[in-house]
DNA sequence: AATGCAAGCAAGTAAACACTTGCTTGCCAT
DNA sequence: ATGGCAAGCAAGTGTTTACTTGCTTGCATT
């Protein structure tokens, strides 16, 4: 079963870099190593070839916040870099299909998309330490998270082709937004 | 001189629609009501003609903000509301020029950007209200620049296809965002 | 040794693509 | 009225595309 998986991710490289029309079945054997007819015969369409490999390189194992929050500062930040990174390290995938996203509004699951998972379990989060009173009670949750995801997200896909604009390391950079970030809810660390 | 500019604005639609590749000649010449040969005799090439629609498509007038600032929140408020309908009316071709981006570098002159010129502008006004101590002295105000341009074109280039996460109107997340903002600034307003 | 299956190879099909050529039509200024 | 010019029309070029068919090769199981 190595050869399935072989195309699969070819497939996918091949649609990050230049998109459904571009991905041609000829290029995506060339770099599949693998006979063009070979495609046909395991996936029937470029469609459908193309429908899988997309999803086989979207799904990701979800980075999960702590449901009791020892150290917000601390969690949150292990929490943002790493959805940082995952989206970062898709950011071909990610621009490519948003970018195709009318023509082809199915190719790619936006709803159920690492962004948005991610948002919603950062807003359940926030709502704890609000309830603890660690964040102002007065701080609209929905408005925040939306700010700080679209924040990591910007960075992520924008990065690499405004190199003037993100001059320093994410880890860095994640460090000030969450500095930001904090102040603006007056976050509170727990007693103790 | 109207039927020129008719083929650059059907061009630039087409292109934002499909991409390159899926910005055919024909369909270039029937949104234009145009005969196909036409676009040749006036612009040589494909690639020519779309280079000269996207850059049409792209250039816009900046909103500028006062170098005076008597009421900073509400010069930031008329100012990011502006600069995020700019983007929310381009997305379709924010969106497809980004996800060709690697393989066209050059089609979308992304260095001179709405949303880099704007960046610039927003830091150069934040470090005048800092100089005259109306923002915290200890802010790093490039990250927050970046913070805010970030969370200003995820909202604009991912409102329509996110619903979920964008229920509100643009006035009121841009109100909601300016909120935070003003909060992680700490920003005063000036005396009298 | 015989069978079956997965993959490769060669060749071809119909459609769409960018772009060209030759000729006709309509309009505007002289 | 006549000339020039901008646009349309018809037809065709060579290339690329997704996908098909017929046949061969190699390997693994029985």
């Amino acid at each position: 079963m190595e050869l399935r998986d072989r195309i699969l991710e070819a497939a996918a490289q091949v649609y990050s870099e230049t998109g459904f029309r571009g991905a041609t079945t000829r290029r995506i054997a060339e770099r599949a190593h693998v006979n063009e007819i070979t495609l046909f015969r395991h996936f029937g369409s470029k469609t459908r070839l193309l429908h899988e490999a997309i999803q086989c390189a979207s799904s990701s194992t979800p980075c999960i916040l702590p449901a009791q929050s020892a150290n917000p500062r601390a969690e949150l930040r292990i929490w943002a870099l790493a959805n940082h990174r995952e989206m970062f390290e898709r950011r071909f995938l990610i621009r490519t299909a948003m970018g195709e996203m009318e023509e082809r509004p199915d190719i790619f699951p936006m709803d159920r998309s690492q962004a948005v998972c991610a948002g919603l379990e950062l807003k359940a989060y926030l709502e704890r330490l609000q309830t603890e009173n660690l964040i102002a009670a007065e701080i609209d949750l929905r408005a925040a998270t939306t700010m700080f995801m679209g924040t990591l997200f910007a960075d992520a896909i924008s990065r690499d082709i405004l190199p003037s604009m993100y001059p320093d390391p994410p880890e860095i950079s994640v460090d000030q937004y969450l500095d930001l970030f904090a102040r603006a809810l007056a976050l509170k660390e727990p007693l103790s």
